[in-house]
DNA sequence: TTTAAATAGGATAAAATTGTCCTTTATTAA
DNA sequence: TTAATAAAGGACAATTTTATCCTATTTAAA
């Protein structure tokens, strides 16, 4: 609805990686899927992305798989990952569609449109990935379901 | 990006109806496409939806065309004219695409987007078509660009 | 040094969304 | 009554998104 399939399967997986990363433990795309209810390979091609963008750290070969620093749980915030995979099309496009998004004129639902953008876009700066793994963590939140 | 396609051609199309039925005019799928900049046929299968779910108004023949009461252009919401097209997964759906948004067993971004989606949900529900088609009369707003 | 395990990446396939074309139906006006 | 006009609807095509499969590359451990 709000986001892609695919940036919805990136953000769970993110988040999967860093409550395990909390651990110690390096994950792979297998277990990856399995835990988030992801189609494996669907899901590889996004952590690709994810590795591209340094959101997470990859590693080959045996013992590999993926991780993220503890530190970068804290710079790493979801909107980072939205605009990685689902481009920044949240933020500039119209919502009635309209080539941009343009204050100097304005498609009708403008002014309430970016309103809501707005708090949308707070709320996805402002949520970091350690953060949502700690809710995991403690038990309160799920990511299948 | 928030809504399909579909539906920002079915928003922008019932805001301009409604401008023209301000004025006593009926409009065919071809001025409607031409005004809002959207393709003609794919206009008219969102356009008979519209119409199913009691939203515009059609008349077949010579001098027919869509149109909408004014009446009707207090009753009818942006909330209604999204789900009649994209469905109620807007309201009901999981900002992490679980199988649906339940706060037994929230994901771990369930708080904060029940937060936005509520800001959504009151302001697609609280805004008319009547409100939208004033502004565009004014010439405050536009349907193209 | 070989083997096996893991990600990277390319090629394709399937499904969903977006878009087009053509025929049918209704209705107005000549 | 006929002709012309407009929406309704069915079939199909193109594009985008989602998903799968197979090979190459990297790397750790035996
Ligand atoms: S112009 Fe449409 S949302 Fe800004
Ligand atoms: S469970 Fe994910 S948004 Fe409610």
């Amino acid at each position: 609805m709000m986001f892609s399939k695919a940036c919805e399967y990136g953000i769970r997986a993110a988040v999967y990686i860093a409550l395990q990363s909390l651990d110690g433990r390096r994950v792979s795309v297998t277990e990856i899927a399995g835990e988030i209810d992801s189609p494996i390979a669907f899901t590889a091609k996004i952590l690709q992305q994810l590795t591209r963008n340094n959101i997470v750290n990859s590693v080959k070969g045996p013992t590999g798989g993926f991780e993220i620093e503890r530190k970068d749980m804290d710079r790493v915030n979801l909107s980072m990952i939205v605009k990685a995979i689902d481009g920044d099309n949240i933020y500039v496009g119209c919502g009635l569609g309209l080539k941009e998004c343009n204050a100097d004129k304005p498609c009708p639902l403008h002014d309430k449109f970016v309103d809501i953008r707005s708090n949308l876009r707070t709320m996805l700066k402002s949520t970091s990935l350690y953060e949502l793994a700690t809710g995991l963590e403690v038990g309160l939140t799920y990511l299948k379901r």
